[in-house]
DNA sequence: TAAAAATGTAGTTTTATTTCTACTTTTTGT
DNA sequence: ACAAAAAGTAGAAATAAAACTACATTTTTA
């Protein structure tokens, strides 16, 4: 996947969708937008559910700060919905996981920038300000470079592993074991043992919890 | 363990730690402290590290609310900790986690209240009022009768296995071998197998990564 | 487009885990 | 204080998983 160019048309962000399932968090957000931005308006949503319903119900938002993890699942899937229906809606992911690959993960999916929680509350003005001159916003922690860096390869567990792999993985990460998986795919055993060995090597984990780490996070993180 | 009496000396809470490692966290609930309460001192911390620190710097801090994930570590320590050293600065326990038997386990270890972050953040005012009063608080959405009623079990998993199977689990969930742990053990693989099997029944659990999940979280949830 | 790499699949062998059983030592309940 | 339950430990047998090897098919790539 090729980085999309950010140079984007520039626009003046006033319409906001803040989803996150925790009031604080909300509150937090909204009050520090309110502080530095010119008379915004702020729509706050709990589930992606909602935060889907928003955007069907406004045709000009402008900004959708998004936390990683909400009720509903998979915000990656957001990001590539978002950014497939409504090019120029930016979205700033707002997340209380430190680790870059998250973030490399969404920025390579269609994020426009991506802040830790743990960062200073101002950070999120500041990041706001950076979008809206369509550049892209990421945490120095991040260090932006393992973003740019590396080739145009996507990181994310479904586009390393084949199929197949990536089949057996998350039935491996239900608990279930070779055997079942065997039995439901019509496999040899031995078969989903290969498969669960190239997985492994692809990933570089050598033992189950690894596997499901990765597979939860749809990311090889080194867990130890 | 016998829930301890909770109508202790009423004293006006004025001096607040406030131990969260998101920032917005902490601006949210100053927030809504300050407009609430008059004139209280607030510390904030982001680690449990600080916690600990700001505790001996500061003798007369008369509530904790404490966020049940931070960095470094296991917060249930932290509760029964600062109950055993300072009995009567209250906690009131900030929760990401909606699941009951967080809340059950945090009060059963002596925290004073247990509140989700997705509540309406108003309700860290009413938290605080109630406890001010010398009694518990408790989100309603997690049925107070959840917690009085079942005797008076510890449903920790450190309660529920012995000091061995825990020590077991503990190793498993680090991705280690059943001969991994044996040698570290000195004890032979057959002895770690049957510790792994009771563990299993004794959480009704039957995959290794319910077995890892029940250990993260500290408790028995039924992952399917 | 030919050669190289990746993918889908298994048989066989080696190794690890589970099961079943059992025995001793602690702990607990009455 | 004594019986019952829980905890700590293993050996042997049965079962499952991992390693190694192998071989068609696709897919990539130079």
């Amino acid at each position: 996947m090729v980085l999309p160019n950010r140079q984007s048309k520039l626009k003046k962000i006033t319409k906001i969708i803040l989803a996150d399932d925790h009031d604080v968090v909300k509150h937090g957000v909204e009050a520090i937008i309110r502080q530095n931005i010119s008379g915004p308006i702020v729509i706050k949503v709990a589930s992606t559910n909602e935060l889907r319903n928003q955007l069907l119900a406004h045709k000009d938002i402008d900004l959708v700060i998004l936390d990683i993890k909400m009720p509903g699942g998979n915000t990656v899937d957001i990001v590539k919905d978002i950014k497939a229906n409504h090019e120029n809606i930016k979205i700033l992911m707002y997340s209380a996981h430190d680790e870059p690959q998250y973030a490399v993960n969404f920025i390579r999916n269609g994020a426009d920038g991506y802040l830790s929680k743990s960062q200073p509350l101002e950070k999120i003005a500041l990041a706001i300000k950076v979008l809206e001159n369509g550049k892209r916003f990421v945490d120095e922690a991040f260090d932006e470079d393992l973003i740019n860096r590396k080739g145009e390869k996507d990181l994310s567990l479904s586009n390393l592993l084949s199929h197949r792999e990536f089949q057996i993985l998350s039935l491996l990460a239900t608990g279930k074991s070779n055997i079942d998986i065997s039995e439901e795919l019509n496999l040899q055993k031995s078969t989903v043992s290969t498969y669960k060995k190239r997985i492994m090597q692809k990933l570089n984990i050598d033992n189950n919890i690894g596997l499901v780490d990765a597979y939860r996070t749809d990311f090889k993180i080194s867990s130890n």
